[in-house]
DNA sequence: TATGAATGAGGGTTCATTCAT
DNA sequence: TATGAATGAACCCTCATTCAT
């Protein structure tokens, strides 16, 4: 069979999975629901994947890199300051987060399974490598921001950043559990208030303040 | 008096449950091993708990009272500016978060089961009161900083409440990925970014604010 | 529970699982199968046996020590020359063949199982002990014979008791194969001219020989 | 011709199937892992046989006919009594089952199914053919002895058949279960016991044993 | 003819729950 | 009240067989 054919139709499994898994939960999900709902037989998907566990954990490998691939700071924004650059940065991935919040649960799950289980240590594993990767990238924009001056050359931008991560991460969770929270207002607000909290004094943050409106508007709108 | 003896009785299995729950998972816990644990015969369980889930359940509920308990802003730190107070409450919270770190899979287990499930509404439900609750308390400080006029007056407390909660809720996430991680700088740090973000200036920041509070509240309401 | 019933029940369940297992063969019986003809639920078997391979190999090495059991030398004949006492015992064990043919197959699973699969190690262990005692037990007797100067002193004795118990084994064989076949005669001719031929020379083995188709042709009349 | 390489071919299968049923058993086996080791693909094989059940029957038929062809009393030692001339045969079967022995576990399974499932009638029939076929061998042997004066008039040569061919059979099992059993010197002192005791009368018998004994310590030692 | 992807019936095993003791 | 033996529904996974290519 064509190598191709066949990574596409994993993929279909995969995006079949993720939603059973999403909905069920790893445990209440059997193989016959995921196997039903990408309309193919049961023993069908052991082709693809060697278990259940195994189709599990290579949806997370999947899920993972699309997240990390769906939004990137580089595209976010225009010219402008760090900061602001930032904070549309930030905008998209809430906006990310809310196109995809009827899968939150799914990243529940991956913890969750993290947590305990026969796959705890591959998935932590997996999951530590990517939690460096991204404290990496924002502890990198962080420090351009030091290296523009914008932001106070003290800053711990390895601590700020995985705060700026948990931050994000958790903001979904009150918004799962609580579709009325603004998680918009919630995630801007907070990470707007650590970026001013970092940055160097007064007269330069001033001029900062005022592009980032002109950009928001602009994106939001 | 009997009822004592049996709620402290039903406190012991508990604690047993927690423990199991947290080794196995909840999917991976048999009753018999929380039995086992707890040194009671399987079926005395149904004693107290009508069925694995209403056990889950009604840990979820005792597991939540003791957090809410454990820490007081109030008690922490001693007089001093508000930032103060909550950088040694942050602290206080997360030496209790170090302390029972080995229970964090726990709370794990309870979000995923808020995510899918049987118990995923009564579990939602009960977090969201946890979470409202929370945020108030948080909020409640912010605006006692607010009134100190410690923190800039526009400050949307709600949301900086919920930045914070998730901060210190994802940030158990990255330790426990990664043990290695230093949550207690990396708390502190983006607490404190956060709070001198919201601070009310060096006398220029004052009408920075103003405008950069219009703009957001107009972009995201 | 009370050991004792425990062993009792344990007893039950294996001449269930005996029963199916004969009837089906190994790979043909279901646990269900098993637990259904005993009359209790499937899961009960689990609380007996940790798995059908356990279940399995528990059963022959009781099927094994029955058969041991089931006859003996010491008990076969009166007194008498070791030959006549030998064919008695003989007789003996081929009635005792007859009495349980219907459960032959059971013994042709057991030697299959021993040939490959999971159990393949443990069953020829037991087996090789099986035989080794067998062996010892009837090269015992040829050696009483020898002494007795009933046998010829050069004797290979192992040799000869292990081609008497094959005669036996495969005598079995044979008749489950063709129910017509006179087991009987066959084993006791079989049996009567190994013993001839080892026997001490020309003048009084003519006799007994004379007296040892006598005997065999009373009993099997 | 078209039919020779189809007849080709299916032997090369059986050839594959021989072994890996031999090394996995009957229930081990997958068509799978003929096919995989017949270097052909899974679906082929059911062009050669309909269904791995026919596979199997089809394998013990050639199977049985290659054994009966292996060994043949008329090439078996030279002129000489029938006695030593069936020793010879004796030694050359044994050598034939020490040079497969390899394979017994084959034989095994072939017992087993005939002992139960779908092809036991199938099995059994084709095993009662053959234990005729080698009984009436071994009988017309000892008739031959028998006619040239050599074994007792009085011999149940269909009872001695039958156990000669019981004790080749089941040594190859003592022998399988303990490769340290000395499989030719328990059958050859055996099918020499046995053949003494038929034979006739004292004086003769006297010398041929020592015959007996010269020949198999040649032919063993 | 040869292939191997797809299928789904079937079986070993687990475990929440019940209930007789 | 406490116990744990018994239960059987449910589920993961295997594999003989089919069939489109």
């Amino acid at each position: 069979m064509r190598e191709e054919l066949r990574i596409e139709r994993k993929n279909r499994l995969l995006k079949a999975a993720a939603e059973v898994f999403c909905e069920k939960g790893y445990a209440g999900t059997t193989i016959a629901d995921v196997a039903t709902h990408a309309g193919i037989g049961k023993g069908t998907i052991y082709g693809y994947f060697s278990s259940k566990e195994d189709l599990f954990f290579d949806l997370f490998c999947w899920y993972a890199q699309g997240i990390m691939a769906d939004t990137s700071f580089e595209t976010s924004g225009d010219a402008g300051s760090i900061k602001d650059r930032f904070l549309a940065y930030t905008h998209d991935i809430i906006q990310e987060m809310l196109a995809s919040v009827h899968m939150y649960p799914l990243t529940l799950e991956f913890w969750s399974a993290a947590a305990s289980g026969n796959m705890r240590n591959r998935l932590k594993d997996a999951m530590e490598k990517m939690y460096d990767e991204y404290r990496q990238l924002i502890g990198g924009i962080l420090q351009q921001g030091i290296a523009q001056e914008e932001f106070h050359p003290d800053t711990d931008t390895a601590a700020i950043a995985s705060g700026i991560i948990a931050t994000l991460d958790a903001m979904g969770l009150q918004y799962w559990i609580n579709p009325d929270f603004d998680i918009q207002t919630a995630a801007m607000q907070t990470v707007s208030a650590i970026l001013t909290g970092i940055s160097v004094p007064p007269e330069q943050k001033w001029s900062s303040r005022i592009k980032a409106k002109t950009l928001t508007q602009r994106m939001i709108g």
